[in-house]
DNA sequence: ACGACCATCGGGGACGCCCCTGATCCTGCC
DNA sequence: GGCAGGATCAGGGGCGTCCCCGATGGTCGT
């Protein structure tokens, strides 16, 4: 409280920035202090280094890798990440806190309660959007489910998941088997092997998988 | 360039407008001046009669119907709409023209950049970014392709859409039988129907068309 | 009353999807 | 050298998808 938290506001869209610093400037008065802005991934590997802040709000859809490439790369590190973002899709949220953050917040957010999610980060505490704080709890109970996706795409060969990709895109196997210069069959048993090993039973669950993850 | 140009921001997040604020007063200085923000439709279409803009920001997705639903509401008024939208996707693009925006970037743009869009769009100039120019004039090129597509949909009867629905997300002919209580030939009737006045040769097809136009 | 349109069903067929078994060739590893 | 695993292919079968044909009953407008 005595201290003022010092903050490093990563988001590639200066205008975004501009109205964070605007708006701490307001609400935050003498608590909250932005010590630099970056816009990509290096930029606030960088400014993060450089300048040590208590906690750093950062964007999960970023050139360069993501949100998530960020705190990869500075693991390790006493700051505190607290994810500010458009979207609220279970992935984006699940992943982000996979990849360390301490809070998810959605941009729909206001200067005041912004300052408080900043402060109760700080304070270490985990600060979630009322609407998320269910489905973050329901990925947590099924933990196991969770760590289990990506190991099952791990076990993929390049090859399946030249077909996965192909096939989740709605190509037939017929047009696949031309694309790859390989017979249908071959198609079909790499297939097999896609299907068995996602756990999944048809090229319409794969469709939805896939996309769920953003892999098209 | 003598008189300032009165602006109103729409947007539903408030930090995005405190941003596009402070950008204005510093790179506008006397040119443009915010007359008062909006967060969703109700309050964009009083705050744009109560203080007649000459140009309006306008957020593509917004709560109560969307920047088009604004358009729609004030036909006829002399106030230029400038789309400012994360979305570069070509429905949202092509949608907000033909809604009747004057212009369409994305909220990439910086503070100075927007000065100068807003400032064209005052003008009667039409402003896209770079990357979007492209496609908006690819879609004025096939306009009759763009008009027809809603009377395509239209053509469908209830039962049709409601089959389409389900089969877009996925449903097995099966399925949606057993969901609308009919049997599978009534099923693959409608389908066929569907599939005829859509212009489309199969299942994944259509997923894809209704996902394009976000029917799901 | 008649035609136009819609929703509902059925038979039958061509082809796509998915699985099973089984096979060859190559590469890398112990 | 054997052994595992990956990529390639084949045959055959069950079921899904999409099409053709035809049929009945209901509603609406003229």
């Amino acid at each position: 409280m005595t201290e003022p938290i010092g903050v490093v506001v990563v988001d590639d869209h200066a205008m975004f920035r501009a109205g964070v610093r605007a708006e701490l400037a307001g609400a935050g008065a003498d608590h909250v202090v932005v010590l630099a802005e970056a816009a990509d991934v290096d930029e606030a590997v960088a400014a993060i280094r450089t300048h040590g802040p208590d906690v750093v709000l950062l964007d999960v859809h970023l050139p360069g890798g993501g949100g998530v490439e960020v705190m990869r790369r500075l693991a390790g590190t006493t700051t505190r990440f607290l994810a500010l973002s458009v979207s609220d899709a279970a992935e984006d949220v699940i992943g982000t806190i996979r990849g360390g953050a301490r809070g998810y917040v959605t941009k729909t957010i206001t200067g005041p309660e912004l300052v408080s999610a900043i402060r109760r980060v700080a304070d270490g505490d985990a600060v979630f959007s009322p609407r998320l704080a269910g489905f973050v709890l329901d990925a947590f109970a099924g933990t196991i489910e969770v760590a289990a996706i990506d190991e099952d795409l791990d076990r993929l060969t390049e090859r399946e998941r030249e077909v996965m990709r192909l096939i989740a895109r709605g190509y037939a196997y017929k047009e696949v088997a031309k694309e790859l210069f390989i017979s249908i069959k071959t198609v079909e048993t790499h297939m097999s092997s896609v299907l068995r090993k996602l756990q999944l039973s048809s090229r319409h669950e794969l469709t939805r998988w896939a996309s769920d993850r953003r892999l098209l």
